[in-house]
DNA sequence: GCCGTTTTCGGCCCGACTGTTTTCAGTCG
């Protein structure tokens, strides 16, 4: 919460100094503070009180002192004083699509223009077209930049911006002679959201291409269109609640490598290769690795990855934190891959509220080539899920251990996802859990409460000897409800203590562990487990956007547990029944 | 403001597109 708060208040110094025309190298190291302290996981305060924050790249003394002062007083002066040169207004017109800090400040100082309502009067009384470096399509634009920003809405989820790229390359495919036609930018890193999706397209006749892609029946505005790249709004409500932007670039054959590197990001990342390559008497852009004219590098990604002398670095790691340094010495992680995936344990039957027979399910999970999976229905206290009563519990393991009879090279894990009640006991009396092979607690309500008492509840949970894997930890869902408030180094501290593993929930509306937190876990040494909680044979498809998230937190196989054999999964959960005893 | 396998001072990523220009600045990714 605090990191989010000081990162913003370090964006906005940047955007006020931007919009005085002070030194952009200067605005840019304010940002990079931002960025970093919105992408540490660790709460600032905690650096500051051990001394660490110029450990952080990019702080340095300057730095640290605001971000002490923000810890101590909750303020930065130089943030306060900042915001007394400019408007208010004004940083609200920076959000204007074609609207920057020139803009902003030329408004601002040729027709006293400090906020949208005076803008957009500016624009209908003609009087902004008059300005100096403003003409008639400058100012329409911007007055449709305004109605944008109003009307905007959020990014969309990884899963919504898959479907509609795999749609729109089929569509491409089919209307054109395209080559090869791929996606790029956040959704190949994987991210839990997309703010705009990026194609790269290898054709011939590119403008074809172009002219094909702008004109499909779901294009609801063309933002720009020349000969080799095109940006369009994009409105598809059968996959996506909003508009979303699509820009496509065409791309020769030389440079297919290059362009995937670049339009892939992150910026930061690629920044960091340019540097690279600066050093090493090269320049890399969308083209290539060139040394003077010479293209060195271009065609593949490897190829430019290992003219810089770094090991290649996938996609999902792309984020500029602590890759670039890695690959330099040799030492990413080798990345936990769908393959590695060798059975599902969170899963929902009829018995509560899944769709589909455990038969089915089992069918389904042998058809990806899994060895096992755990039926998990909620427990009696998740009443609108159709929990079970220690009755109906009992009978769901009898019904699952037939089952289970009939395979010889597969395995149904009788489980349960029982319910962590308000005070972090379970919704089961451990006699009932100890019938079991397998046991998820997860948190379903009062999710809402203080950290203290949040935290305190789920430590307690985890030291109960059954319970294997801890649920959704956060209870997030992406854009629809916060996480609970958690001290989630005391949850990862004690699970690594207690021998429970952390779930990352690739439901995609959950992915939950996210990627830091992902990241955090497997450096404290604790086991992850990758679960779709299907509630029918096609939410086992899932299980991708669970693995792209830990790859994303730098996870190995040997970090995750259902990469293992059932076997070892069984012994794992006596020893944690055995040591309590 | 930050940083150092050129550097403790002098650098700091790169190109496309647009609209305003009369040769380029601003914005974006």
């Amino acid at each position: 919460m605090r990191n989010e708060q000081l990162s913003d208040i370090f964006e906005e110094m940047a955007d006020i100094m931007e919009i005085l025309g002070e030194d952009r190298f200067r605005i840019n190291s304010y940002r990079k503070v931002a960025r970093v302290i919105h992408d540490c996981v660790k709460d600032v305060s905690v650096l500051a009180g051990a001394g660490k924050l110029q450990e952080l790249p990019g702080v340095g003394k300057s730095s640290a002192e605001k971000i002490n002062e923000f810890v101590h007083a909750g303020t930065i002066k130089a943030h306060r004083d900042l915001l007394k040169k400019i408007p208010p207004g004004l940083l609200e017109m920076l959000k204007i699509p074609g609207m920057g800090p020139k803009g902003a400040a030329a408004v601002w100082k040729g027709l006293k223009v400090t906020d949208l309502d005076k803008l957009k009067k500016a624009i209908e009384d003609h009087s902004l077209e008059k300005l100096a470096g403003f003409g008639a399509k400058k100012a329409e634009a911007i007055g449709r930049g305004i109605e944008f920003i109003k009307s905007a809405g959020e990014r969309i989820l990884l899963i919504e911006a898959e479907l509609i790229a795999d749609y729109i390359i089929r569509e491409l495919k089919a209307k054109t002679s395209v080559k090869r036609i791929e996606a790029a930018g956040s959704l190949r890193r994987g991210c839990e959201t997309v703010g705009d999706i990026d194609l790269l397209a290898m054709a011939k006749d590119g403008g074809k291409v172009i002219e094909a892609f702008v004109h499909l029946a779901e294009v609801e505005q063309v933002l720009l269109a020349g000969g080799t790249k095109a940006s369009v709004r994009f409105a598809e409500p059968e996959f996506c609640r909003d508009v979303v932007q699509v820009d496509l670039r065409i791309v020769p054959t030389a440079s297919m490598g290059a362009a995937l590197q670049y339009f892939t990001g992150s910026k930061h990342h690629n920044v960091r290769l340019r540097e690279i390559a600066i050093k090493k008497k090269y320049k890399l852009n969308e083209y290539g690795l060139f040394r003077g004219d010479k293209q060195m590098a271009g065609k593949t990604e490897e190829g430019i990855y290992d003219k810089l002398g770094l090991a290649y670095v996938a996609p999902a790691l792309r984020e500029d934190r602590g890759e670039v340094e890695a690959a330099l010495k040799g030492e990413l992680p080798e990345l936990v891959e769908l393959g590695d995936i060798r059975g599902d344990l969170h899963m929902h039957s009829p018995a509560s509220d899944g769709r589909e027979e455990i038969e089915a399910l089992a069918a389904a999970a042998q058809g990806k080539g899994y060895k096992y999976i755990a039926i998990t229905d909620h427990s009696k206290s998740s009443v609108i899920a159709n929990g079970l009563d220690v009755r109906r519990l009992q009978a769901n393991i009898k019904k699952i251990k037939q089952i289970n009879e009939a395979f010889k090279d597969f395995t149904v894990l009788a489980s349960t996802e029982v319910d962590i009640l308000m005070d972090g006991s379970l919704d089961y009396p451990d006699e009932v859990l100890a019938e079991l092979d397998f046991v998820i607690a997860s948190v379903h309500s009062g999710l809402s409460g203080p950290k203290e008492r949040n935290t305190r509840r789920i430590l307690r949970a985890l030291e109960n000897p059954y319970v294997n894997c801890l649920g959704h930890p956060t209870g997030r869902m992406i854009q629809v409800r916060e996480a609970m408030d958690l001290d989630m180094e005391a949850i990862i501290a004690r699970a690594a203590q207690t021998h429970t593993a952390l779930e990352v929930s690739a439901s995609p509306l959950r992915l939950d562990l996210n990627d830091a937190h992902c990241r955090l876990a497997v450096e404290a040494g604790v086991k992850l487990i990758i679960n779709t909680d299907a509630h029918d044979t096609q939410g086992l498809d899932l299980m991708r956007y669970g693995v792209a998230t830990a790859r994303r937190g730098w996870v190995k196989k040997s970090d995750v547990l259902n990469c293992q054999p059932v076997g070892a999964l069984r012994r794992w959960v006596k020893d944690k029944r055995t040591s309590h005893k």
